[in-house]
DNA sequence: TGTACATCAGTGAACGCGCGTTCACTGATGTAC
DNA sequence: TGTACATCAGTGAACGCGCGTTCACTGATGTAC
């Protein structure tokens, strides 16, 4: 007894990530996690857990630094395949929801996060979404699909976009997995979002915006 | 000591769920509350609770019944006080920013339950969403707003404004409850995100979509 | 109107359990010379 | 290349505490006759 494995540095930290993310997988939420529980899904001593983190915020700010790069990766991918400018938004959101079924736990994190019990933590998905938002801005700048708008309303536009692909996450969590048809679902719906989303910024008038400007 | 008070039929339900709301507005997450806790800041016996719940899914749950009565008042506040067809979005986002200020405990609830730990909370708050989705929807076909759109185009769009209007209170849960200027500025923005899905349906051409049909 | 009884919503004591956190320990890995 | 030592990441025992839940109780309110 007494095994003193030591094996890769960092992997009782990957373990201890992923087992939060196992368990709000299957359906707990994050706020409501605890720590002896986190290292019992990890097959760890609980005392293993301060050797990482100072506290159960302080793993979800690790699991937003991780979620960052799954996002980054995912862009990636809309980058590299989303090529004719006319399925454009129904490429991109079928790249989002395969990237969602790949790695379903942390974009169930993210949603809970939104409106999590941790500020540190909200504000860190926030900033994700906008950085986001930023990137897709840019895109659309260069794909020249956006020439008529100023830069304030492109992001306006862009911000829109990503809180409505990021709404989407409350469709699909009320969703099994393996539930295709319902997934469709959710896909061709936020397609549609989407696509009268830019019809709106097509006809988009000036930044005051038609009407009244009071 | 012992005292039998007894007052009102359901007094004591109702400083329960009042306590469960206190502390959510206080920055907890409603997952992370126990009974004892709420029975605590209820100023009542722990025993108590279950005169009333069965547990603290049980009381979230009544906690949706209850949200739904505050969202029905709050779209009558609207049909009585939105007039003008060309500041429609900007009233209404106006007087749900008022009512979220004025039970910012249950909006916070509200979002917190989209993506919380019962499944049951979860349907139920999707479910009151849908409801203020489908009247907004009559609201728009008795004002004539609508007339070009299907009545399926029509859902989409409400569905759409619905959403984004929620999204928005993850903007307010990040503000001071008295930071005027900030919550100002989460009003406009919200308005210009309607204005834009507007200019969106009015022209959005047949339920197809413009372009490709795949 | 008065009396007997059932129901209901409150109380306090008690239970066993799991929690977060601390401590002193162990041995593997990395570093200096 | 070999040896001595510091650091690091794991371990198990132990703590006091708050948790959810049960129980038998009490007395106020509602109901039947």
């Amino acid at each position: 007894m007494a095994e003193h494995k030591r094996r890769k540095p960092g992997e009782t930290r990957d373990k201890l990530m992923g087992a939060a993310l196992e368990l709000v997988g299957k359906g707990r939420h994050f706020a409501s996690l605890g720590i002896r529980e986190v290292t019992r899904q990890a097959g760890v001593v609980p005392t293993s857990f301060y050797r990482h983190f100072r506290n159960m915020d302080d793993l979800g700010l690790q699991l937003v630094d991780e979620l960052g790069l799954v996002l980054r990766r995912m862009m990636r991918e809309a980058r590299a395949n989303v090529l004719q400018a006319e399925r454009l938004m129904e490429e991109s959101v079928a790249i989002f929801i395969s990237h969602v079924q790949q790695n379903r736990s942390f974009f169930l994190f993210m949603a809970q996060g939104l409106a999590g019990e941790s500020r540190a933590v909200q504000e860190g998905i926030r900033s994700e979404l906008r950085f986001f938002a930023s990137e897709l801005g840019n895109d659309l700048r260069r794909l020249r699909l956006a020439e008529h708008l100023s830069d304030s309303d492109l992001e306006l536009t862009c911000d829109l976009v990503v809180r409505t692909v990021a709404f989407s996450l409350t469709d699909l969590i009320g969703v099994s997995p393996d539930d295709d048809y319902q997934i469709e679902q959710v896909r061709k719906r936020t397609t549609r979002f989407l696509q009268l989303i830019f019809v709106g910024a097509a006809h988009w008038k000036v930044s005051g915006q038609p009407g009244s400007a009071r």
